[in-house]
DNA sequence: GTCTATAGGATGATAGAC
DNA sequence: GTCTATCATCCTATAGAC
């Protein structure tokens, strides 16, 4: 699916010297993240790629809406290993979340609450008028839902109801990183931890449907 | 605090026949809600105000930045008398919180999914570069954190809860909306106000601390 | 307070040599 | 594939007449 021009001989994506294309996806991941569409300009991407605008149009003859749609993909796909990732070392879903919110609020501090989202910021500005991007944003959602899901369902969660709170728990992740970044206070992240892993601990013991 | 320039006869701000500082911020605010403020022009604004571009910088002349301020403020103030119009009309704060999201979905899907949260996509795309903007944002939040929080105390919950829950449902409201506008689906809204409710109730029982 | 004109710079995109 | 030069357009902000 990704056309290298290099030849790779481990077969795989390593870090190790990435190749213009991939310099120029990961600046506008980056600055999209941090500026959002209309705030980065392909001159400043180029730059921060040690690319040339040429090779920037080289690689993206669709301008600078195909560049952001291939930095949402990339935002989605990093966050998306993240998570597996924090998943797959935790004991159970409730502490598995908790992890997840911290590991945000680690993130955020480190950037001095530069890097948030990866795809929200780029998305949001261009909401009903680059469809592109909209639906590289929407899938990327969907796909972390998907990650949660499953996780619920393995502990044991029930299908449709693991449905709900996977969309509960991306939506709430989303809402806290964006609180946290505006306030630049890492509290909101770690509120909805707590009050996310006391949500799950709800279902896992199939107590209060919502109704009541 | 305002500074009106035509007699206003009642004492109050009405919609009839707003003046020009008026309509620029209501344009700038409903602009910049759905195109961020790199994606929306000055000159924009002035049109869709009906305003000259010397009238802007007469009433602005901090410029951009300033009128930015200003439309999140707008966006604040709109937000928060809303949320405490549908709270005051509820019976319960966990169906409070469901007549919320209901109405957020209302109004995304009224506007073809185009008016989101009037602050988010301003604040984020400024995030670490204008500060000014950033506070006004986070200000906000911290104005509908207290509006939940009161509601919450008010039907019995502790103080510190109270917060604690106030945050999360903020949060998951703003992500709830954010990820239903980017993927055109009311959805995400109504999952999310079923299951604030679940945990808003689960609280009133005084149930499943967080540490369990 | 309102309006026009314009300065000064940045933007997305293209052309074409190498 | 890489690079430079350039076009046409847009932007924020200002100046000054009315």
């Amino acid at each position: 699916m990704k056309t290298r021009t290099r030849h790779d001989p481990a077969g795989q994506d390593q870090d190790a010297t990435p190749g213009t294309r991939e310099r120029i996806v990961r600046a506008a991941s980056v600055l999209m993240q941090r500026q959002g569409y209309d705030g980065t300009g392909i001159k400043q991407i180029s730059q921060e790629a040690g690319a040339t605008l040429g090779s920037v149009y080289h690689f993206f003859p669709g301008g600078k809406q195909e560049l952001a749609v291939a930095a949402v993909r990339r935002g989605d796909e990093e966050f998306a290993g993240i998570l597996r990732e924090i998943l797959d070392g935790e004991p159970g879903p409730a502490e598995a979340v908790v992890a997840v919110t911290r590991s945000l609020a680690e993130g955020l501090r480190a950037s001095d609450w530069l890097d948030g989202c990866p795809v929200t910021a780029t998305a949001l500005g261009t909401a009903g008028r680059l469809p592109d991007i909209q639906r590289a944003a929407s899938s990327a959602f969907a796909g972390w839902e998907g990650i949660v899901a499953e996780m619920l369902r393995a502990a044991g969660i029930a299908e449709e109801e693991a449905a709900d709170l996977a969309g509960m728990v991306v939506c709430t992740l989303e809402g806290a990183e964006l609180s946290a970044q505006v306030s630049r206070d890492e509290r909101p992240l770690l509120v909805a931890g707590e009050q996310l892993a006391r949500l799950i601990a709800l279902s896992l013991r199939g107590g209060l449907p919502a109704g009541s």
